[in-house]
DNA sequence: AACATATGCCTCTTACAACGGACATACGCA
DNA sequence: TGCGTATGTCCGTTGTAAGAGGCATATGTT
């Protein structure tokens, strides 16, 4: 889904370097392996030569990197300091690795850290289970809003007409084929927000139930979740010790997320 | 050191929006904490309606974003997630865990893979020793490639001229505020180069040695480096059987170098 | 109160980046 | 051999973004 990515509103428009470098950097992010700039190019249906000084200027920059002879390049080391960067400014991302491992220790499952993307769904951090076969998935990947059980609870803060705007009508195509119903979707929303808690068996495949608890800012906004990610018959065995669990972890999180600024002192230490 | 960053050279010049963006997120990156954007454009001696514009630009695409209700703006989250398609995709990073892992146990010290950055060197991973009292540098961090055992192998490649023109004059000053003379830094280049491998005690404190091996490609260049940090009495002690297993490493990791662009499949698993 | 400084926002001009399109090369296939 | 497609490079045009500077507000200092 979502080959292409969205380049402009009015067609007749130039568009910005700026912009058509971000759509390069989310093209090969989604790609998720290196290209060559004349296919970039085409995929983003951009002027080529504009493309190639683009890539140029990208790479020059170290945001894109050579990986071959060939002239295919992928996303740059210098982009991977970054995040480093904004890992080490980020509390919620330091903090919450203590507690995923205790999530994933105390009920022997698949804990992570679900964020917003843009208008996506991602998993942001991940801590499996302890179990001989484990249940992971994509770190960083997209996924559509309401495929997920965090998704109920990341929109919580917006209107009705702020989540059917945000959301694209083709996320709630589910994998199966079948469609949402955005009314009810907003439904469970609504609920999952009320609740503090969101549950439901898994979407995406047939043998998981996903649970996820709403990380709350000061002002009450729900800016991540965390979630754990069971076997069916579980989930259903510790339903509430699981829903206890993980209750107390979000809110024992969000309680942290008052400092932001704190200049992440991490000297030389003997 | 290095509080202004380079935006261009010719002056009378008007300098490409990209670039200016990108020394935006090098200028949040090296000062570590969010600032406003009128503080940045004088930071970067940039026209202010210029820098007000690409932040707005750069909060929109979320590579910035919006720390606090004062317009303070620092890195955004999805430079972390073009951070995590990056390390995805880059075999290096991935198999180096297991080395590192590998090290420190073997020989209770820190290890460090160590890359360039720019005209920087910067840790690129860490693993911390097995001892109750650990030595731990900044993953990310820029430092002058003079200060550092590792800077002696990753500019190997070059020949004279090159390394003279890459490393800024101000980074041949130590710490200690003493200068180093660059002949005798290329001198260290070289042999370092020959003997593939380079450890002295470290210029930045005074109580560790730093081992250093070159991490080669195909082509025989040195893209990264092994290193273990050592208290200098345990770097004497052990300093063979240090130097053996940490060339070992780097000799056992640059042969898992040659294929670059395997799909990555972290696909869903029970 | 007068002044200096930091900050955000706005307008106008023009240098130049984005673009379209021509050209050249390489490759696979009939 | 000829044809279609994929690829990289170059150049002239023009829409527009980078830049200079002015206005307004807020804060702190004398």
């Amino acid at each position: 889904m979502q080959t292409k990515i969205k380049t402009n509103e009015t067609p007749g428009r130039r568009a910005r370097g700026l912009d058509r470098a971000f759509d390069i950097l989310d093209y090969l992010r989604e790609r998720k392996s290196p290209a060559r700039p004349n296919q970039i190019a085409v995929a983003l249906s951009a002027p080529r030569s504009t493309v190639y000084e683009l890539i140029a200027a990208l790479l020059e920059a170290g945001l894109l990197e050579q990986t071959d002879a060939e002239g295919n390049v992928f996303l740059g080391r210098k982009l991977y300091f970054l995040g480093l960067a904004y890992e080490a400014n980020f509390d919620l991302t330091r903090e919450c690795r203590a507690y995923l491992d205790r999530l994933a220790i105390e009920t022997r499952e698949t804990a992570q850290l679900c964020m917003l993307d843009g208008n996506k769904y991602t998993v942001a951090m991940m801590r499996e289970g302890a179990r001989p076969f484990r249940i992971s998935s994509n770190v960083g990947e997209p996924v559509p809003v309401p495929w997920t059980a965090s998704g109920r609870l990341l929109v919580s803060h917006m209107t009705d007409e702020e989540i059917l705007e945000f959301i694209p009508a083709a996320d709630f195509v589910l994998p199966t084929g079948a469609t949402l119903n955005p009314r009810t979707f907003i439904a469970e929303v609504r609920q999952a927000d009320k609740a503090g808690f969101f549950s439901f068996e898994t979407l995406a495949d047939n043998f998981t139930r996903c649970f996820a608890a709403p990380v709350r800012d000061h002002g009450g906004r729900c800016v991540a979740t965390l979630c754990l990610i069971a076997p069916r018959n579980d989930a259903q065995q510790y339903f509430e010790r699981y829903k206890a669990t993980l209750l107390d972890a979000a809110a024992d999180l969000s309680t942290k997320l008052t400092s932001r600024s704190l200049p992440s002192s991490r000297t030389i230490s003997l």
